[in-house]
RNA sequence: GGAGAGAUAGCAAAGUGGUUAAAUGCACCUGACUGUAAAUCAGGCGGCUUAUGCCUUCGGAGGUUCGAAUCCUCCUCUCUCCA
């Protein structure tokens, strides 16, 4: 096992806050396998590389011989967590909780250790609570506290509405920690007010039970991971995400694609790359290095290689991707504008027509200038549109 | 329970009877330049047709008017203040 000063240096890297380094260091010093908590709301059933950035750090910690906890708020998201969110979230029923939890098990692991990490639903405790303990739980916190909450605040400022039962999420979630023992607890900034209000249930309830806790968790905020436009939080609603499960060529197309400094940024969080090397290397070297790195975490070196060399020849040298699908039509001569809009190429045929004036549409790497072109698809066809589209087309 | 404010396109935000398919910004799309980066420039950004129009949009439903996002009524939702 590393030594506490090597351990330390590993957690604290990219981590916003580390509450409090004491603790974790005293905690460390046990010598024992620390539960690290992680709590995720099933509600998105994508994972992308937002969250990879504390499934990065929860590895980092199994690596270093300790556990994690995975706690799925499968009750919870039933409440929908406030946490971030600029209006209240909408509830979930049972089913598309159940749903979302498996594919988020199935994700978690492409970077977690399965060996090295229990998996727990909280409905197994929270649905068992009494009227009395629901209310013992309730009246350990208060109003005006809850109220100091940044998003809260930020709702109360901005008009917007706060429901009632989202106030008891960040104390519901708290009790997670209480239930698992947790001695870690991980999450995005956004989370550190829930996380805190864990450590301060773990001291109330600290000897009641059968909960014998030495010290409550640590709490480790993680930044929110900026989404591929650079600028605001990866989500899948704002469509500037990557996601883990989306194809080698994607991950590495859309690593490609973000700005230099935003690739620092993933670097730092989403890699154990020594930032300095970064620093001393070409932009665009460090970025497709980057780019490898993230391909094989998610699937392999061979794909990682393949997605790269792929991404030389279509980009760099202007030629076609090695696999272009093929899609075929019942007519054996269409219209382009009906054409692009069939295949979806476009939004509309309006859309179509824009494409075609802008000199964004080629057929056979002919650029259609005339939107009245009529495609014959006795043969197969190359549709080409922007940069990017690329679609077979022929008549069967 | 009482008084008031507000709901406009993906978001933010103008517009208070016609010249408004609806300013502006962001996001997004296409083209140029590149490292498919950033920055910048040009264009676009409801739909259907074409270059002439037509149709559907401003929380929902009705109404007034030659004509409404703009006025009236009711409904839904949100917020503020008072209790």
């Amino acid at each position: 096992m590393k030594s506490i000063e090597e351990q330390l240096a590993i957690i604290k890297r990219g981590v916003v806050e580390l509450i409090s380094e004491d603790e974790l260091a005293a905690k460390l010093k046990e010598g024992r396998p620390l539960r690290v908590k992680w709590g995720a709301d099933p509600s998105a059933p994508d994972i992308h590389f937002g969250h990879s950035v504390i499934l990065h750090k929860l590895r980092q910690f199994q690596d270093l011989g300790h556990r994690v906890i995975f706690v799925i708020g499968d009750f919870t998201a039933r409440i929908g967590d406030p946490s971030g969110q600029s209006k209240t979230r909408k509830q979930l029923t049972p089913e598309e909780v159940e749903q979302n939890a498996q594919t988020y098990k199935e994700q978690v692991f492409k970077v977690l250790d399965k060996n090295a990490t229990e998996v727990a639903y909280n409905h197994n405790w929270l649905s068992k609570l009494n009227m009395n303990e629901i209310f013992e739980l309730l009246s350990k916190y208060t109003v005006s506290r809850m109220l100091e909450r940044d998003d809260f605040m930020n709702r109360f400022e901005k008009e917007r509405p706060i429901s009632i039962h989202e106030f008891l999420y960040p104390l519901v979630q708290g009790y997670d920690s209480v239930e698992v023992k947790a001695d870690v607890e991980v999450g995005g900034t956004d989370q550190k007010f829930n996380m805190l209000v864990g450590r301060e249930l773990q001291r109330d309830y600290k000897g009641k039970s059968q909960v014998t806790l030495v010290m409550p968790q640590v709490v480790i905020t993680m930044p929110l991971l900026e989404g591929t436009d650079g600028v605001q939080k990866m989500s899948k609603s704002l469509g500037n995400y990557i996601g883990v499960t989306e194809p080698p060529s994607e991950i590495y197309g859309k690593i490609m694609s973000i700005s230099d400094t935003l690739m620092r940024r993933y670097y730092e969080l989403l890699t154990e790359v020594p930032l300095g090397e970064v620093k001393a290397m070409h932009p665009k070297q460090a970025k497709q290095r980057l780019a490898r790195t993230l391909v094989a975490r998610f699937y392999s070196d061979q794909a990682a290689a393949a997605a790269e060399a792929e991404f030389e020849s279509v980009f760099k040298e202007g030629k076609l991707p090695q696999e272009i699908e093929l899609i075929s039509l019942p007519k054996k001569e269409m219209n382009i504008v009906d054409l692009l809009a069939e295949t979806k190429l476009a939004a509309s045929r309006t859309d179509a027509r824009r494409l075609i004036r802008q000199g964004g549409v080629s057929v056979n790497e002919q650029i259609v200038k005339d939107d009245k072109l009529s495609v014959n698809l006795s043969g197969e066809r190359l549709i080409k549109v922007g940069k990017r589209k690329f679609l077979r087309i022929r008549h069967g």
